[in-house]
RNA sequence: GCUGAUGUGGCUCAGUCGGUAGAGCACGUCCUUGGUAAGGACGGGGUCACCAGUUCAAAUCUGGUCAUCAGCUCCA
């Protein structure tokens, strides 16, 4: 194993910086495995610690993951609590000291049957018959516990050096919602402790840049038991950085020929009949209201409204490609366990479009969306994310728009366009819409599973269901093909990764406040003032605090609450020479500039957006 | 939606065996007249998420509801 343990246990036998294989050799543990090994065997050092503890455990899964490791294990009527885990890490504790050796052997299906029966594993017999004919059936022994396994595994229960039983929760057997749901006990394992230490700091750090957190400590936005579950709200410092975006993504989709729109939130149940919505996603929608005569349902997507408006008019090949863009509100009818602030609500704004194009224009319009995804990514200087070309499984009759042919030609024109551009992507069966196949760029939060900001979907099918055309060279009448995208994706969703990204401290063109002009305590304020307002005239967000406080109370609240970018320290000095004494957040270093100086240079920065 | 945990002033949290509710920050008034990350005193502020139940007595015990968090599942 990696030099780290060779330090660390240089007193004990080399045999346990060793790892044992299914086969019942021991090896050197490959390096890039390490991990992998040391947190498998922490899987079953905590399973052997469940299995003292309560005796009629029956275990399903219990690897590995990319931080620690866990173990689904049904235990019946038994609820654990947070003391009782606690136990479970001390029975581990317990098992490490003992230094149980590990071993590994193999048996012939049937008698690993009975093995596993005998022990009353009932979960692991059912696993034996998931198992091809010609499977290698080994286990892996330490002490009185025996776990069916390919391993490989450590040598010594010893040889576990640094875990923690983090959670429980519930898991159903073999990821099926129509099976049982077990108990799933997680834990996180590491090298060293110093390599665990450094990982609760990780962790520490990330919950304090969760968006939540931050959006309530810079009152960004609000939730109340009263407005309703997964509707956030937005507050004045947040709705400006709202406004600055959507002012943003609108100024480069109108350069690049969008027309933005106006639509209303509902739509009738027919529109969404129309479309195909409403057959496969009407579960996932708020449920449907009556007025008079007329059914409707709160949108969950803004296509049809779009749609609509292309059928408006007619159409000549020469008006195309038509782009159709608005920020709309949506809501979705979410699942409450899987809300997340504003990451993910009910209601959103999506940054929408839909484009009308021909098919020859498809190439050309593709690239167009791509590259004004990276381009907005530059601004915003996002570059830790991963590109998903989602295509259908052909297997799934009932999710997808059935006719081979278009998906066919679909699936290859996006994939085409992405490779012309060099763009790195993965392909995921079964991740497209019902109506076609789509690129996500998807990023990874401070905290949870990474989510969908960007993405641009080529859909062969719903202008056909809504008989769109536009009157061809010849005279003809043609289907458009349609382009829907979303950059910014959802506004809020944005601003939760900026959130994330920047702790709070957004660029000068975003913060919600820009300026905070502060006096020393019992100075004459007329001076701040009057820079307050020739700012204010400016169109810069300044305020002026003139409270009665210590300058150093003042600073502190500037950097902690609201993170301004930049502080205006006024004082005798100040005052008597005209100038300012400019402090920068980033750098923390005072300054001297004139008024006029200081005022060219922010709204310089605000005006390109630095 | 499922499993588990949690819910106490605006925020972060204490509250032991059931006996009239606490701190720090924030807020207000006053003192301090000050130069770059916590000067001081006093004060206001809580239907202990909500609804029932047990009890002489419930923040505390029981049941239900709602919400939040972690994970699972889902995400047009």
């Amino acid at each position: 194993m990696c030099n780290i343990i060779m330090g660390a246990y240089a007193t004990y036998n080399e045999v346990y910086m060793k790892i044992i294989y299914n086969d019942g050799t021991v090896a050197e543990c490959p390096q890039e495995e390490e991990l992998q090994v040391i947190r498998h065997t922490a899987a079953h050092i905590m399973a052997q610690a469940i299995k003292r503890l309560y005796p009629h455990a029956d275990f399903g899964y219990g690897p590995a993951t990319d931080k620690g490791f866990y173990y689904d294990v049904d235990l019946g009527d038994t609820k654990l609590t947070d003391d009782d885990l606690a136990a479970i890490e001390k029975e581990m504790q317990k098992i490490v000291k003992e230094n149980l050796p590990i071993k590994s052997f193999i048996l012939p299906r049937a008698e690993a049957i009975a093995l596993m029966q005998s022990r009353n594993e009932n979960y692991k017999v059912e696993h034996i018959g998931d198992l091809p004919e010609d499977a290698i059936i080994s286990f892996y022994q330490q002490g009185e516990y025996i776990d069916m396994c390919k391993g490989p595994h450590l040598t010594y229960t010893k040889a576990l050096k640094a875990f923690k039983i983090t959670q429980q929760s519930g898991a159903y057997w073999k990821n099926d919602k129509k099976n049982k749901m077990l108990t799933r006990i997680g834990g996180v394992a590491f090298r060293t402790q110093e390599e665990l230490a450094a990982y609760e700091e990780l962790v520490k750090e990330a919950k304090a840049r969760d968006h939540r957190k931050i959006g309530k400590d810079m009152k960004l936005f609000m939730t109340d038991d009263l407005i309703g579950r997964g509707l956030p709200m937005f507050l004045p410092n947040g709705y400006e950085i709202w406004q600055q975006l959507e002012s943003y993504i609108k100024e480069k989709e109108r350069r690049l020929g969008y027309l933005h729109v106006l639509t209303p939130c509902v739509g009738t149940v027919g529109l969404y009949r129309t479309s195909g919505h409403w057959d496969h996603y009407r579960e996932n929608m708020f449920p449907m209201m009556e007025v008079d005569d007329e059914q409707f349902v709160l949108r969950p997507m803004n296509c049809p409204h779009h749609m609509m408006i292309y059928a408006n008019q007619t159409h000549s090949y020469r008006d195309l490609p038509i782009r159709i863009g608005e920020i709309a509100h949506d809501f979705r009818y979410e699942p409450s366990g899987t809300l997340k602030g504003i990451e993910r609500g009910r209601h959103f704004c999506q940054n929408d479009a839909h484009l009308f194009v021909t098919p020859e224009q498809i190439k050309d319009e593709v690239e167009s969306v791509v590259n004004l995804i990276f381009d907005v990514y530059k601004d915003f200087g996002i570059t830790n994310y991963r590109c998903v070309l989602s295509l259908r499984d052909p297997e799934d009759k009932v999710k997808y728009h059935q006719d081979d042919a278009m998906w066919e030609k679909a699936e290859t024109a996006l994939r085409d366009v992405l490779t012309a551009l060099g763009i790195q992507f993965t392909e995921e069966i079964g991740e497209a819409a019902f109506y076609g196949p789509k690129l996500d760029v998807n990023v990874q939060p401070a905290i949870g599973a990474e989510y969908t900001l960007s993405t641009c979907q080529l859909d062969f099918c719903l202008p056909a269901k809504f008989n769109l055309t536009y009157t061809d060279k010849d005279g003809s009448d043609k289907t458009p093909v349609v382009l829907h995208r979303a950059i910014l994706g959802s506004l809020d969703r944005f601003m939760a990764y900026l959130i994330e990204e920047t702790k709070g401290r957004f660029p000068v063109w975003l913060s919600p406040l820009q300026v905070k002009v502060l006096t020393l305590p019992n100075t004459d304020a007329a001076f701040a003032k009057e820079v307050h307002e020739k700012l204010l005239d400016a169109g810069v967000r300044s305020k002026l605090d003139d409270r009665n406080e210590t300058i150093g109370y003042k600073i502190r609240e500037a950097r902690q609450v609201d993170r301004v970018p930049y502080m205006l320290i006024m004082g005798a000095k100040e005052i008597s020479e005209g100038v300012l004494s400019v402090r920068s957040r980033d750098t923390d270093q005072t300054t001297q500039m004139t008024v006029d100086e200081f005022i060219n240079a922010i709204t310089e920065q605000i005006r390109t957006r630095a």
